[in-house]
DNA sequence: TATGCTGTATTAGGTAGCTAGTGCAGTCAT
DNA sequence: ATGACTGCACTAGCTACCTAATACAGCATA
């Protein structure tokens, strides 16, 4: 798992986005054991607080669900909420642009417009099936 | 103008953002002067350089221009470029967007139906003409 | 029951960013 | 030239936030 400490976004929120789009996608399967704490903090070279922050508000969020002594394990209706999440997540950037180009008294035209060209500007990458294509355990 | 010592966006942004729109929507003309930094400091009761810092940002980006002395003045293409940088904007919060339901593979059909439901529950308030609907001065 | 794993809690250090205080410098009118 | 306005520059404090250090508590297995 990639995560850059100098980014201006903290990596307890890179943690999240990551763990979060495995969820999604099908990666992490419901019940599936995520890396430890300690495990994925020693990965990461960074402080086990800061790997328990990532998991904590994923928790909250209902993604996964932790176990003292046991571990940490994507909850049964994880990519659900997840994609749910994502979804909410994608309309509140689409209503910030959206109430951005209000205010500079843009024409609806001019949005569907900006929306249709930066869409095209950015195809989605050929689709591998699942999890089957990618690594079976927390390995990157 | 209106702005809230407590939000989590900082002062000097929302003076950025309510500038911007006001050229970008022609209540303020180009060569017109804008509130002094201290006159709107003692309005909006910041300090002095708060209001220096949000109006240096708007000359970087070009909608204005400062001469020591003088006064703040909204640059000959202000508004175009207010409206250039504005659907910058848009478009990158619409990226954004984008991005974030690529990586939960949200299928275009759905990004679309997405856009639209927000467009649908943002509609554009009945428009004014430019300034002459507006107050004629700094006022508010 | 002892060891080694797991998550949890509390505290403290460090840093980046925003805001404020204060003084300098240019322009214009009287 | 003096006063009153303008923008500019430097410094410091403060606050919020992220990260780290360290110790505590539950579970499983040999």
């Amino acid at each position: 798992m990639p995560v850059d400490p100098h980014s201006h976004v903290p990596i307890y929120e890179q943690i999240i986005e990551h763990i979060h789009g495995r969820i999604a996608t099908g990666v992490y399967q419901p019940d599936e054991p995520l890396p430890s704490i300690r495990a994925l903090a020693l990965e990461l070279l960074v402080n086990p607080n800061t790997v328990q922050r990532a998991y904590q508000e994923l928790e909250r969020q209902g993604l996964v669900y932790m176990r003292k002594g046991l571990g940490v394990f994507v909850a049964s209706n994880g990519r659900t909420t997840a994609r749910s999440k994502s979804e909410e997540a994608v309309r509140e950037r689409f209503s910030q642009g959206i109430d951005l180009g209000r205010s500079a008294r843009l024409a609806e035209q001019t949005l569907r417009s900006l929306f249709n060209r930066t869409l095209r500007e950015r195809p989605s990458p050929p689709q591998g099936h699942d999890r089957s294509s990618s690594d079976k355990r927390a390995s990157s």
